[in-house]
DNA sequence: CTATAGTTTAATTGGCTAGTTTAATTAGAA
DNA sequence: TTCTAATTAAACTAGCCAATTAAACTATAG
């Protein structure tokens, strides 16, 4: 019986964790398979053999560095079970604030790009990778809104939470691509530090859910 | 005297219809020249004969189609000058909304495409479009925003309400392009009117700001 | 009508890239 | 050490596409 050549995973590690970065920069029609297999020091016949397809390493470099971002900052934020709706809430806010900050942290590029640009392969991955996350976010928004509201009212909010934090998300990514922009965002940038950030956007949501309630 | 034949201005306008609506759908990279080209009834040689470049006439469907698209929902929603900043604010939304959710308006898919996904082709054009659109909200959020209120808050809050309709936009856009949702995204789309959801939106949006007054 | 500038077309060119092939190399079993 | 399968490297293939070219065509001034 022989054993399995461990070198060979090694390189399969060093292409996976380069095609991370390289897709979530460039995106998936414009990142080349040169381009990731220079960076991981590998040659690009090895992205076929250990992958099979551009477009498969692309679905394993979204599960990858989903996987590892999910691990460093979970959705939650690690707050304890006990705390209010309202510590919850800041604590996703910031979780997500902390995540799309990190530059060693690529998922949410994928998502943005999927979101405007659909290359249809991620279509999958991606509902069952955020199905937890959904599963949080209604929990606690149920607890949020009063037992007056519907379904209605209960979707609109997820979209709210998530909507709110994508102004943030686009700015903070564009500044970490050494991209510059309009005055009235590079304020925001350098005036909130990024918990003062988390805390006003989650008291400017929570306004927003209880004006809902209140109705 | 020569006068200019018109029959070539005709195609040059038959193809920059034809590359708005595709390079909305496809994007930049994904739209082929002969796709815009057959599309516009016109030979392919013809784009570079017309606008000298793919990257040319890409910047040139991204002027035409915005130019198109703001004449027709204009940033104010032509709420009358004397209204209240409340009102103004319900107008910028539906009309934003109103516009995201027409078949025949193509400019925010280049928006948000190149947010995600920049070929930065565009820069300087979004700049010099939207520094009306700037220019208006900053003067609107000055006037919600109570005097307490610095430059800081008021880039905030110009972020949010960009940000909040955001989340409808990706929304009504996939839902255009004939993808599918998960239920509770869904559900919003069948259940909010396009007025209501301005008008929900706008709330939304205003209680968070009123919250950042009250502090 | 004729000449010409303006416009359109089909065919071609040249560059780029995903994927394949084949040969060389290496880790580990015997 | 020797053999074998796993892995890697280099060269190659096939296809795609933007851009060019050159020839054909057309509207208009003279």
């Amino acid at each position: 019986m022989k054993r399995r050549r461990t070198d060979g995973l090694e390189t399969r590690q060093d292409i996976l964790a380069a095609a991370c970065k390289v897709f979530a920069e460039k995106g998936f029609r414009d990142a080349r398979n040169q381009d990731i297999s220079k960076a991981a020091g590998a040659n690009s016949a090895s992205i076929n053999y250990h992958f099979g397809s551009k477009e498969n390493l692309y679905i394993e470099a979204w599960k990858y560095c989903f996987t590892k971002a999910t691990e460093k900052y979970p959705f939650d934020g690690d707050v304890p079970q006990d705390s209010t709706a309202e510590e919850k809430l800041y604590g996703v806010v910031l979780s997500l604030i902390h995540r799309m900050s990190d530059p060693e942290t690529y998922d949410l590029d994928y998502l943005h790009r999927e979101m405007a640009s659909p290359t249809g392969l991620l279509e999958e991955p991606f509902f069952e990778c955020l199905l937890p996350f959904e599963e949080y976010m209604l929990n606690l928004l149920t607890e949020l809104l009063g037992s007056k509201a519907g379904l209605k009212e209960l979707c609109f909010c997820r979209m709210m939470v998530v909507a709110q934090c994508m102004g943030p998300l686009m700015h903070i990514r564009r500044q970490r691509r050494g991209q510059s922009s309009p005055p009235h965002v590079e304020v925001i940038l350098k005036e909130y530090s990024l918990e003062e950030l988390a805390k006003t956007l989650a008291k400017f949501t929570l306004d927003g859910i209880n004006g809902i309630n209140e109705r």
